[in-house]
DNA sequence: AATTACAGGTTGCGATATGCAACCCTTATC
DNA sequence: GATAAGGGTTGCATATCGCAACCTGTAATT
């Protein structure tokens, strides 16, 4: 059994805040998740969220700021703007994805009648989990935490 | 390369907003991560996280209401209560860590000197990642979209 | 038994964030 | 030049957040 306690209990060695003041605000992981679908133009965004057009513009302008989308004027028509992934944001996937499965796992409404398929094999792709190097899924109970560089477990607070 | 695009456009055959009903609001994420971490009283949850009681308050009773952990009055004290994730709750490890992992690895904060490793090994985990079935990581390009049952892909909108 | 301290809240009030509708500015299109 | 489309901004009403003070029921102290 792991040991259970992080020992830390300042918030700032964790990535957890700094992840959450990008992504923690209403609507940031409903536009990643358009954007995921293809979803380019603020209209767009607008009309298939059905977001305020003041807070998709603040939210917008935020993820554009902290690197997770990239804002493009359209060369062709030049009133149209495209806002697309970054790496940054492409690598928000497994997280939403994580979050997506469970609120599909315990929500309300009905599963999905889509599935996530690995394209080469055309099967559906394995539930996110936490995974050992060699690949073994783990647990909770399975994890301790250890300072970097260390071989020693800590034993603090 | 898979289909991009998630044909329906509704959200109510996704599982991400009914999951950010539950954990989209402010302080959600941070009160399961110290959860996570045994933190199991009020008082222990507002003097770490620095969340004002109220809201404190508010939350727990919601994350209690969807079943993400559980209000027990503590038998000895009868002052004190505990609140403790339920198995859904621990459901949300993989998403919380997604979340986290992502925030290291481009947040502001300097990467924090503790490592998650697999206890029984001694060594870091593994990202979590989007796997096939077999265990390859997957990318977004590497996914399709596939109805349910189905063999056939769908190609709408 | 009375007093104090502790755990877990609730209440009021000001400061933010959100949602809605209307308006504005620039760039196409006719 | 007139009109419309895309991408916003502005004003105002409402909901949520954060802080401090207060309340309630249960130990612990005297």
């Amino acid at each position: 059994m792991g040991k259970l306690r992080e020992p830390l209990k300042d918030l700032a060695g964790c990535g957890l805040p700094s992840a959450l003041e990008v992504m923690g605000e209403r609507w940031s992981f409903l536009i990643l998740r358009a954007a995921f679908n293809g979803l380019v133009h603020f209209e767009e965004f607008s009309s298939e969220l059905g977001i305020a057009r003041n807070i998709l513009s603040n939210r917008l302008s935020r993820l554009v700021e902290h690197g997770v989308m990239e804002r493009t004027p359209c060369a062709a028509d030049r009133r149209k703007i495209e806002y697309r992934l970054t790496p940054k944001g492409h690598d928000l996937l497994p997280a939403m994805l994580a979050l997506r499965q469970w609120g599909e796992k315990y929500g309300s409404s009905g599963v999905s009648d889509l599935v996530l398929i690995d394209a080469e094999k055309g099967e559906p792709i394995a539930p996110i989990a936490i995974r050992a190097a060699d690949g073994r899924e783990l647990g909770w109970h399975d994890l301790a935490w250890q300072a970097r560089g260390s071989t020693d477990q800590d034993d603090c607070c």
